[in-house]
DNA sequence: TCTGGCACTCTGGAGGAGCGAGTGCCAGTC
DNA sequence: GACTGGCACTCGCTCCTCCAGAGTGCCAGA
């Protein structure tokens, strides 16, 4: 177990090195924190954080950097969420009040974020795998080609065409739209299919083919809208991931074009409470040079889905996370009163 | 004007420099293209290419690099548009075929552009100033709370909430969703304000203030869906644009950030025929660097859209254009198909 | 009008020196 | 035993110089 001083000294080597992006020295450390040691101890215990791998030097003859393992333990164990001041939270509340739309929500809480952390900023649109019904609703466009339109408690909206394999009257469609309410409105996503299993039956015969056509087009809608999308924003800041950055840029953007990839990683941060993956521990290769701090938002208790910003991992670690969690308290607190 | 030859020069001048990416000299021009004349020749004729602003040496004894003029005469007046290879073709029918909606055929569209050019694509999503109305859907949610869904013809869906300023009856829900139906359906959005002006007055005097408040909703719709969205994709390939890119890579990622800034690009660019903007063209700051070739696509005769892509000034012009068109005419045909 | 020749310019890379920050180790002190 | 000051050593960075090569402009001659 590292010593108290030890600690310290890796916290200092962190900030330093975060404010200033240079290979941290003993003499320079001693200097800008009290430590109450010499430079020769904090040389000794430089040589024991290296030896565990919390640090390592670029070369030799040069200063300090952290390694991904010195960064982990620093958001672990020595850095706390840096609360927002005052002032950014109104300017975040001034900000997301004017939302109009689901869309607009989220394109402002990407925008926000971009500028708030200066990374770049992904927003997970709000999952529909936990969402429930509010209203479905069909509409005759032609005599056998209807409209399906699923509206869910988050306010998004999808809709499906349907083309029937027979005419269909319109007290017919009047009664399914009914009795499709009747059933699963205010139902959870996951419930619906053994809701309208039995269905068709209570049709006549002659109906029940496009009974059963608008039930597997309102299935595939609700499995198919639980692919989760996503919005990024704030893509400019990566010029500001370090000066060495033509050669880990590319991968980056690449990534970050890849949304597939962004959904997994967002999906392998935890449901409640910040996820910070640092460096190697993200399984994608292009984000190795990289830090993902994720957080879980929704409007009640529950997340409904995720949002984060990547950035170097010589990241501002308290304050991102601050206003990571601050952006998604937020948001969550919009969504819950629409 | 410039002799045939000296074209012929600055042709190969744009050609070399676009392929390696160095200032080209006299004497490899010779070497590697057949103009039949010595190396003094050349110098000659290039000294008055630089008089004339057509080409430009980044230091003395240094080669020549086409300027913005340069790359203009040669798009003007050397370059044709290269047209795709046959498998090229093949290539991209496979690859928009299988688009399921309007969201998918534009995301298609912005990566196979991307991918065919190795630059940044942008597509514009159709434009509703020229469509129609579909059909008009009422639903009521509550007994004071409707919503409207509009579709148009190119499968477009837009929804909106409605707080009516009293209870509305289903009866006359259906009256004004018959009503407005029968007016609007099939016209075009710029018409229908005028169409449905006088239908208030037709109802009675208690209801009077829901249709209005559900009119009002809908025109509003109509003018923020005129509003253009657009797509881009490709951004890694901002890596590409030439080696001292770091100087010039976050001017354009902000650039390709501000979709209105885009959609403005766009805009400018004729509604028939190939626009291309080279370098200073550009009337924003961050894009002075790069080129964009855009290009209107439509379902019809009509341009609904536009597309194009933004790359560095030094960019394969005719092949870049023959990527733009046919791309432009797939999407153009499949978009006339649904 | 084109060509070959020639002197000149300038960049880019190689090689080398000196500086300075930083280290590791060691002997001495509290 | 923990900490400190001193000291020799390492090594990247910057600056300099030098050189080669590519390219130019100009001129006289065909």
């Amino acid at each position: 177990m590292l010593s108290e001083r030890r600690l310290e000294v890796l916290r200092a080597i962190v900030q330093d090195y975060v404010g200033t992006e240079e290979p941290v020295g003993s003499k320079a450390l001693t200097e800008r924190h009290n430590l109450g040691v010499s430079p020769a101890t904090v040389r000794n215990d430089m040589a024991v954080l290296e030896d565990e791998g919390f640090i390592a030097q670029p070369h030799t003859s040069a200063g300090r950097i952290p390694t991904d393992k010195g960064y982990r333990l620093f958001v672990d164990k020595l850095a706390g969420v840096k609360p927002l001041s005052l002032p950014e939270r109104r300017a975040i509340q001034n900000f997301m009040d004017g939302a109009v739309d689901l869309d607009d929500v989220v394109g402002r809480t990407v925008r926000l974020l971009a500028q708030l952390t200066r990374q770049v900023a992904v927003v997970q649109y709000p999952s529909l795998t936990r969402s429930t019904v509010r209203h479905v609703e069909l509409l005759a466009l032609a005599p056998a080609r209807l409209m399906l339109v699923l509206i869910t408690d988050t306010g998004r909206v999808e809709q499906r065409m349907i083309d029937c394999p027979g005419p269909f009257g319109e007290t017919s469609l009047a009664d399914l739209r009914a009795r499709l309410n009747s059933r699963v409105v205010g139902r959870r996503f996951t419930d619906v299919p053994q809701l309208v299993q039995d269905l068709p039956e209570s049709f006549e015969v002659e109906d029940r083919g496009t009974v059963t056509t608008v039930l597997a087009t309102l299935l595939e809608t609700l499995v198919e809208e639980t692919e989760e999308r996503l919005m990024i924003g704030g893509t400019a800041n990566i010029t500001r991931f370090g000066h060495d950055f033509p050669l880990t840029i590319r991968p980056v953007l690449e990534a970050l074009e890849e949304h597939v990839v962004l959904l997994k990683l967002l999906g392998e941060a935890k449901d409640s409470g910040m996820t910070v993956r640092i460096g190697h521990e993200n399984a994608h290769e292009g984000l190795n040079s990289t830090s993902v701090v994720a957080v879980g938002y929704g409007s009640g208790d529950e997340a409904v889905a995720k949002l984060g910003v990547v950035g170097p991992t010589r990241m501002d670690y308290p304050g991102t996370m601050g206003a990571v969690r601050a952006v998604a308290r937020y948001v969550g607190q919009i969504l819950a009163e629409s």
